[in-house]
RNA sequence: GCGGGCGUGGUGGAAUGGUAGACACACCGGACUUAAAAUCCGGAGGGGGUAUCCCCGUGCGGGUUCAAGUCCCGCCGCCCGCACCA
């Protein structure tokens, strides 16, 4: 039998129209059906796709269809996250709009997107770049202005000279600007913060609520939330040395080793380091090392602790007339806690480096527990596990936490200054979310400033606040904020002349709500609360574990301030996470050390062993280490251009083939070659079995023979488990399931074509299964081969087949025989047969009784219909 | 330093405590072909034996169990995240 090549180059685009015309995947939001929102994290419009987005939207596409085919209503939509720096770069590099850029980036990308076959309502795209998506971000930071979800405070940033901007830390390698190598000041600036620390407490329990998320996301949250429980205490001073403090508070968790206590450290910062280094050049000369040091956080690490004496005491707390030394020390933070801290240095490793560099006491005063009182000393390690404290007063024999409580109570009911000496207090590493960004290319916040009334939100009416389109990148900065006439305005309260905010907003903002945007995209309103609480929250979430933190928690964050709103009834936006792993390829490198292109590149094999060269000049090519495809190594392949040559479905096929899909992928052409071979495979077996039903068409068709009956259970089997795997998103094992299933199908073919009057039923229907079942994966081939089985409709329509138990059910099992727990041999069963009987049978099988050799079996362990152990 | 994960053939990887290596890639042999490609059939963890078979084997060392890749303890190696957070 001879059947034509399966052609995708000719059948995808067919098929991709045939789609668009019929409506398929547009969503009705009045659907009686049961809801279901699968979205994968939307795109950059950096110009082209590459290999992570077709993983990532090949496994989204795979459980839109496969909800679709049970029978539910499906959202698949698809947007841009279309702000942002790379634009404004381009712009200045090519001279063009920010917004041409980016609007031909999405054009192009739109289409290779299509190309790919995913079934995504379309008539929701949004791009956030545009003013009916930004608008109602505006509105919404007016509505978080009004509920007192936002502030506007002073903050330190990273300042490039040159560039005049602020960089994020990412953008700052080696205490140097990414861009113009300048070195990188700190700057306080006053910036928009959303109040994202409020909320500390209830993000974190709302992790507890997330269990279809990866545990690791969930801790890595966890441990950037960072909450810690402590005490607040004061340690009055015993001179205030012309400076208006009175005492110093710290923040410590372990108060418990306040006896330990040999020094007081404040940042660098704190208000009174700045009212003593105006008296004192030492130390100013100190601040400024430490900030200095401060950008460049990467050697903060190996940073040796160092500090200043400032010249004042503060009484110990605990111990009548002691006294301890105030520094300022390099190594704590302002931000974090009080600014100041006690130095214990037996039991933290940086005291301990910090009092033997100053030559400050170090008393232990927690003993380990299998320690002696009267020898244990700390000499370079501090000692931080439990044991029981000692040295202490009153404190004396308590375990840690019994000695916490103690000194918390005790503390407290103590005074400084007429207040409470020491105060219980949960601190968060979280910092309030800054969101204000010196860039043209982003959502200005809708905020005028006025000298008479202050700072006022734009009114609603005056909506949106839209970027000037003739714009000049001509000089470094803001390019909003030199804008001739656009900050210029009139006052909203009082009508004198007032100034706009030219900081627009970071993109993180734009990506923490679109989700919700897509369930309502063209309202007038940013939402439709009926219509998103339906939708919401995000049934399957998928994409990349790199958003682990930012992305995710600031959207966890913003679901509730529009729940706080009124925009929202709910509090988790994604109900199942799942994070994607990377697409990876083999790297080569030229005799000269440069990076070469995989399409430069001939591999060979020999025995054992591969070998390349470089496929114009023949040179020797070293094949390296396998990384993530990225343009700086070159090892990157271009969908487009797999699309062209084997298809969507075979690239389709082959992401979601072999790696779990959490675990990085290895892009192979002998893995897409295999891929492709399958589409064939399937197309030849499709073909022969149409011409096995053609030529016995007269044939009169029989009830199952045994060899029928048992395809039928392989085939029912295979959409029971491809079923299950699609579900707990195991696409690898999924597509094991259906090459089992394959293979027996063709080989069923084969005898089906000499006998066909019992097996023909059977056969027709697993072929017509199978069909259904890679449909969500190659859904181009599946359409094809659907019509050329003469089945009605679209295969994308069809609901999944139905599993018959019956056939799930073997009336036969073989149980493996072990002797002393190793595999002798095998018996076949009826199913549910008594242990008894199946002792008699496995002790009187021929290679038991020679394995025994005569001996009497000591136990034997029987697991029904699963295993039997002789123990000899 | 803290937190999390991983380690199985030549390769990617399967395996509710119950036949280790499913499925695929690469490889080898055979069929078809003038030939090649494609396709079809077969082989294959390592070692030993003519063979029915036997021994060894999931990073290393112990342990629990009738039975351990899987559970527990201790190492080694690799990867990821956070990182002077008091």
């Amino acid at each position: 039998m001879s059947v034509e090549r399966y052609n995708p180059r000719e059948m995808e685009p067919k098929w991709q129209q045939v789609w668009d015309q019929a409506k398929s995947f547009v969503t009705s939001d009045d659907d009686p059906r049961e809801p279901y929102y699968v979205l994968e994290m939307f795109p950059y419009p950096s110009g082209r796709i590459h290999m992570g987005h077709v993983r990532n939207y090949s496994m989204g596409d795979v459980v839109a269809r496969y909800h679709r085919a049970r029978g539910k209503n499906v959202l698949h939509p698809m947007g841009w996250d279309a702000f942002g720096l790379p634009a404004e770069n381009a712009a200045i590099e090519n001279k063009t709009h920010p917004g041409t850029w980016t609007r031909a980036n999405i054009a192009s990308m739109k289409a290779q997107l299509q190309s790919m076959g995913l079934a995504i309502d379309w008539t929701r795209e949004i791009a956030t770049c545009e003013p009916e998506y930004y608008q109602h971000q505006q509105a919404m930071f007016i509505d978080m202005m009004a509920a007192g979800l936002v502030t506007r405070k002073q903050s330190k940033v990273n300042w490039d000279p040159i560039d005049m901007t602020v960089l994020a830390n990412e953008q700052v390698i080696d205490g140097r600007g990414w861009r113009s190598g300048a070195p990188v000041e700190q700057r306080e600036l006053t910036q928009w913060f959303f109040k994202i620390s409020d909320m500390a407490e209830d993000l974190l329990a709302g992790l507890d609520t997330l269990t279809e998320w990866p545990d690791k996301v969930r801790t890595m949250q966890r441990n950037w939330i960072g909450k810690s429980e402590g005490l607040r205490l004061k340690f009055a001073l015993v001179d205030s040395k012309g400076t208006d403090a009175t005492a110093i508070e710290v923040f410590t968790t372990r108060p418990d080793t306040i006896f330990g206590a040999s020094f007081i450290a404040l940042s660098a910062d704190h208000p009174l380091t700045t009212q003593l280094a105006n008296a004192n050049a030492a130390l100013t000369d100190f601040i400024a090392e430490c900030h200095a040091q401060g950008t460049a956080t990467e050697t903060l690490e190996k940073a040796e602790k160092k500090g200043v004496f400032t010249g004042l005491q503060v009484q110990h707390p605990a111990i009548e007339g002691a006294t301890l030394p105030v520094y300022v020390a390099n190594f704590v933070l302002m931000d974090y806690g009080t600014g100041a801290i006690f130095g214990c240095p037996a039991h933290d490793q940086r005291d301990l480096d910090f009092a033997r560099r100053y030559d400050l006491p170090v008393k232990p005063v927690v003993l380990p527990p299998d320690a002696n009182a009267d020898s244990f000393a700390v000499t370079n390690e501090a000692f931080t596990d439990a044991g029981t404290i000692f040295n202490s007063g009153f404190l004396d024999g308590l375990s840690i936490d019994a000695a916490k409580q103690a000194a918390a109570s005790h503390f407290a009911a103590r005074t400084v200054d007429g207040q409470p000496q020491g105060k219980v207090e949960i601190n968060y590493r979280l910092r309030d979310w800054g969101v204000s960004r010196q860039r043209y290319w982003g959502c200005p916040i809708p905020v005028i400033h006025c000298e008479v009334c202050g700072t006022l939100p734009v009114p609603k009416k005056d909506l949106p606040v839209v970027l000037p389109e003739d714009v000049s990148f001509d000089k470094p900065g803001n390019a909003l904020d030199h804008h001739p006439t656009w900050k210029h305005v009139r006052c909203p309260q009082c009508g004198g002349e007032a100034r706009r905010e030219t900081d627009t907003m970071d993109t993180f903002v734009d990506s923490s709500w679109y989700y919700t945007r897509f369930t309502a995209p063209h309202a007038a309103t940013p939402t439709v609360p009926a219509i998103a609480n339906r939708w919401l929250p995000v049934d399957q979430y998928i994409g990349g574990v790199e958003h682990a933190i930012l992305h995710l928690l600031y959207s966890r964050y913003f679901t509730r301030a529009m729940k706080a709103t009124g925009h929202v009834g709910l509090d988790e936006p994604f109900k199942g996470l799942f994070t994607q792993g990377m697409v990876t390829h083999e790297t080569y490198k030229s005799p000269t050390g440069d990076w070469v292109a995989p399409v430069d590149v001939a591999v060979e094999t020999f025995g054992e062993g591969r070998r390349a060269r470089h496929l114009k000049s023949g040179a020797p090519i070293t094949i390296g280490s396998i990384e993530k495809m990225s343009k700086s190594k070159k090892n990157v392949i271009d969908p487009d251009e797999i699309v062209a040559t084997y298809g969507a479905d075979t690239a389709r096929w082959f992401m979601l083939s072999d790696s779990p899909p959490e675990r990085d992928v290895q892009w192979t052409e002998s893995g897409v070659e295999g891929a492709s071979r399958f589409q064939q495979r399937i197309w030849r077996l499709v073909g022969d079995t149409i011409e096995i039903i053609k030529q016995s068409s007269d044939v009169v068709r029989e009830k199952d023979d045994n060899e029928g009956l048992a395809l039928r259970k392989i085939i029912h089997r295979a959409v029971h488990n491809v079923g299950n795997e699609i579900e707990g998103l195991r696409f690898n094992r999924a597509v094991a399931q259906i090459y089992e299933l394959t293979n027996a199908l063709v080989r069923a073919s084969g005898i089906c074509a000499v006998a066909p009057a019992s097996r023909l039923a059977a056969l027709e229907l697993g072929v017509t299964h199978l069909i259904q079942l890679i449909a969500p994966m190659m859904p181009h081939l599946a359409e094809t081969c659907w019509e050329a089985l003469g089945q009605p409709g679209l295969v994308a329509d069809a609901r999944w087949p139905e599993v018959d138990p019956v056939m799930l059910v073997d009336d036969e099992v073989t149980l493996p025989i072990q002797v002393n727990g190793k595999r002798r041999g095998e018996i076949t069963l009826a199913k549910g047969m008594a242990a008894a009987e199946v002792e008699n049978l496995v002790l009187s099988m021929d290679e038991i009784v020679r394995m025994l050799d005569g001996k009497a079996p000591k136990k034997i362990v029987i697991v029904p219909d699963r295993i039997v152990n002789v123990v000899v």
